[in-house]
DNA sequence: ATTTATATTGAGACTGAGTCTCAATAAAGC
DNA sequence: GCTTTATTGAGACTCAGTCTCAATATAAAT
């Protein structure tokens, strides 16, 4: 079994546990971004199945995109430019990003310092922390002299 | 002068630079927004004008928010739900943000080593670190048992 | 394999935050 | 006060994302 059909048939577990339904748009939404390790918009997956041939609606690919999220995945992320990106997020532990404000290039990076301070930091305000999102935006060494 | 004379003053001088003209839409905003330590979207903003008896348009708040923004006034920070919040920037150093995702909430903190760490790992990616985003969501002491 | 119950799909209408347009109005400098 | 031109308000518009609903497809039962 492929490490593809194995993402399916976990997929497809988590499908069912909701009554959910395994379609072939949805197996082929899953695939496409699998098979990508950008960070994508939801016309970026749109595009990238129609030139694979493969028609799907945008409700369909909006809709999917929220059971994958809720499934673990994909990840959404909000850059702030007011349209979401959708990551694979199956083989990767936790990151966050830097941004070029020129080009858009995401860079990802973890640092357990600063993972350990913001524990430390929501304990002494006694605030449970659920997630977080650290975003550094900037210009990347090719946009920059 | 008060300070609020003061704050408007400086208003008028960067609006000056830019050729823009001194309204009284605009100086109303730019008062509401001083006398507010709140974190608010522009209908806040708006109907807290309304409540005063001022009439402005939706779109004059807009457009003043972004005037405002760029002069240092406020600063404009995105929640992830769509909507813009904007806060009285004036007095306050830089900060960060923990957000309740069950009433609202929204902590301010800033921790030196957090900054320190950002500014190094710009610098090993040959990133030039502008400005960050650093958000922790969570439930807050209120929210929780 | 057929049937059945119901989840899913696609097309396009709809929503809501924010932007744009343009005629009427109001600052600022003379 | 007069003139120039920035600003305003009302509503049209944009754009990402959501919702609706009739037609279709899945999965389970027969």
């Amino acid at each position: 079994m492929t490490i593809k059909d194995s993402n399916i048939e976990h997929f497809k577990d988590a499908l069912q546990q909701e009554g959910l339904r395994l379609t072939s748009q949805r197996i082929a939404i899953l695939e496409d971004i699998l098979a990508s390790e950008e960070h994508r918009e939801c016309d970026d997956i749109l595009f990238s199945l129609r030139r694979k041939q493969i028609s799907v609606s945008r409700a369909t690919v909006y809709r999917t995109l929220e059971i994958l999220e809720k499934g673990g995945f994909v990840r959404k992320m909000n850059v702030g430019d007011g349209r979401f990106r959708y990551e694979n997020k199956q083989p990767k532990p936790h990151h966050d990003h830097m941004i070029c404000l020129e080009c858009g290039r995401i860079i990802e990076f973890v640092d357990q310092e600063v993972e350990a301070r913001q524990v430390h930091l929501t304990k002494q305000h006694n605030f449970r922390l659920v997630r977080h999102i650290h975003q550094l935006f900037g210009i990347c060494e090719d946009c920059h002299p």
